[in-house]
DNA sequence: GTTAGCACTCAGCCTTCCGGAGTGCTAATT
DNA sequence: AATTAGCACTCCGGAAGGCTGAGTGCTAAC
């Protein structure tokens, strides 16, 4: 019996963790007979959860509580026992219904489905905008507010809005500014924004010779304009994670709060999610992230053509309900992922 | 002595808010006299202290505690009490290097300076970007983002951005959306936002019997891209109030997490301030706000020519350095409008 | 009007004391 | 050899009691 993992086994890990994803509390023997209707006995059940503690699946809070799953457990019930179920078709309804984009703003797009993912899971929704710099081109515009003050409005293919306030040392006018939206438009149509940047890096080095005032200032104002800009991140629905009964307590939430709050490290995280298509799964200090002991990330990417545009997902305790949760997040990057692709 | 506020009242109650300010717990007679090297005997201070409790200004969280400010303490300590410093040196410093536009987006200039007056104040920072609709219109853009899916852009005089993405029932061509633009920049030029809607209202109206096809769905798609828009509200440092003891309960944090989640109460108040100009402090209850007992919040406007744009501020618990904070939110809001009239 | 003196109150903390849930071990049973 | 009944043991958590110290209100003296 040591170390293997027979069905019985099996049975018993899979009735713990979901009764414990239910209850939070701690299950005991008897707990998982009359819960589940197994004709073992509660001694028997001792015996397969002390082998499963043993192997790491299990832990106890004290000698005289019942057992806990582990992260361990977790991710074996993901990736072996777990029936991921299909989407239910009220959920279906309510997400289909918040995907949209008709009379939205860009950023308000993905904050609406970070919205909808807290609610729809009763966790915390979260999505990463796509990053400018991952985006094709399209446009540039120049605005001049005021003497010394221009406003640089840039737009990708795929309809994302930056902008940037310049500070010029002098003056420029408006139609300056006009020919030089003309120029940067021509040349860099159809380029990548990374392209952009090494483009403009080029050009100011050929145009240094030149003298040519006007060009070499309307390159100078598109490096800044095309400066680096943190992506965008929505995470809604924290009050949800503040009602489960393991956050209680208000050191814990604080923690969580700033977790939230430096949302950089997070980022790094998503990003590297952008590479592996599909749902993510990261349990507890799986993410390595400080303050996230005790919470989940479920992720999967939105698409646009052949280029991952970005990451959306949920975040919940460990003992969050995987089997629902799983399929949402799923379906509704794919459903992101269509409505970005309406061409 | 009834019912009068005498000097020597006035002191007693100076001492004890000044006290409670510093150490967030009841105040008694004893550490009144040695904090403040008073000659009176701590039988006299208390027969002080029942006559404000009397009248009101001071409460005991129960017999053998000392005692607490009221939020009409606050408020008498506010109006009648209070020297108003002038910002420090280094504060002041660092509000100037904080308060700039260059190379930040619209939006992160607001973001920026409600993180400063956080880290700045210690409490939170609050800042609502100026309503789009009391701006003067400047100019619409419209991309063609896809088969029946259209990028509009709208910038203002202020050189706030906003886009919506629109989707109309038929398919535009580029060259059709070119002259869209034109069309209605030329028509809505030097108006206000307000002016816009009642005019684009107006020109639908008499467009219908000439069925110019274009003209229509121009003002068919202005008014989408006109259509209501919450302003922006930044909150930032939340963090802080976390860590003061007063809101080291669970249930007190959940509360005012809620109250910072939905920014649409807190807009409503802001919206408030901006009749008022100058600065405005609402203490406690003052606010009539829900779940806002126990903390205070000091507005201020920021303004553009004649218009009042926005309000930004500083939420704390009651007992915050109202000395201190007004002078920052104060100086702050000058700054951003030195920086807003850059002309 | 002010103050010293004193009895009184009460939150906070510590200790103690159970009860209950759950365990691990052992010996009996299948 | 696996399963089970039985039992002693552990330990959390809540209730109850007691003590302390800070602070009060009142009264009588200054």
């Amino acid at each position: 019996m040591q170390g293997a993992m027979n069905i019985r086994s099996r049975q018993i890990l899979e009735a713990i963790i979901e009764d414990y994803i239910c209850t939070a509390e701690p299950i005991g023997s008897s707990a998982i007979r009359s819960r589940h209707g197994m004709s073992l006995s509660t001694a028997t059940i001792r015996n397969v959860m002390a082998d499963l503690e043993e192997m790491g699946f299990l832990a106890s809070p004290h000698t005289s509580a019942g057992r806990i799953p582990t992260d361990k457990a977790y991710r074996f019930y993901v990736d072996s026992l777990l029936a991921v179920r299909s989407v239910d078709r009220s959920e279906r309804d309510e997400i289909r219904r918040r995907c949209s984009v008709d009379g939205r703003d860009v950023d308000g797009v993905f904050r609406e489905i970070s919205q909808m993912l807290s609610s729809v899971s009763h966790y915390m929704g979260i999505v990463a905008a796509p990053r400018f710099n991952a985006n094709l081109f399209r446009q540039i515009d120049f605005i001049r507010l005021g003497t010394r003050r221009i406003l640089a409005i840039l737009i990708s293919q795929s309809g994302s809005v930056q902008n940037r306030i310049i500070e010029p040392k002098e003056d420029v006018s408006a139609e300056e500014l006009q020919k030089m939206a003309n120029y940067l438009n021509s040349l860099l149509h159809g380029l990548t924004i990374y392209e952009v940047k090494r483009r403009i890096l080029e050009e100011m080095e050929s145009e240094k010779s030149s003298y040519d005032n006007l060009l070499a200032t309307a390159l100078k104002f598109s490096q800044q304009a095309f400066d680096e800009n943190s992506s965008e991140l929505f995470i809604e629905g924290q009050a949800n994670i503040f009602d489960l009964p393991e956050f209680a307590d208000a050191q814990r939430m604080k923690d969580i709060f700033r977790a939230m709050e430096q949302k950089s490290q997070l980022l790094t995280l998503l990003d590297s999610c952008l590479k592996a298509p599909g749902v993510n799964v990261f349990i507890g200090s799986e993410s390595h992230l400080n303050n996230m002991s005790g919470m989940s990330l479920i992720t999967s990417t939105y698409v646009s053509g052949k280029n991952t545009l970005g990451v959306l997902g949920v975040i919940g305790p460990t003992r969050m309900g995987y089997g629902k949760v799983i399929p949402i997040v799923d379906y509704t990057a794919k459903m992101l992922t269509k409505l970005l692709n309406v061409e």
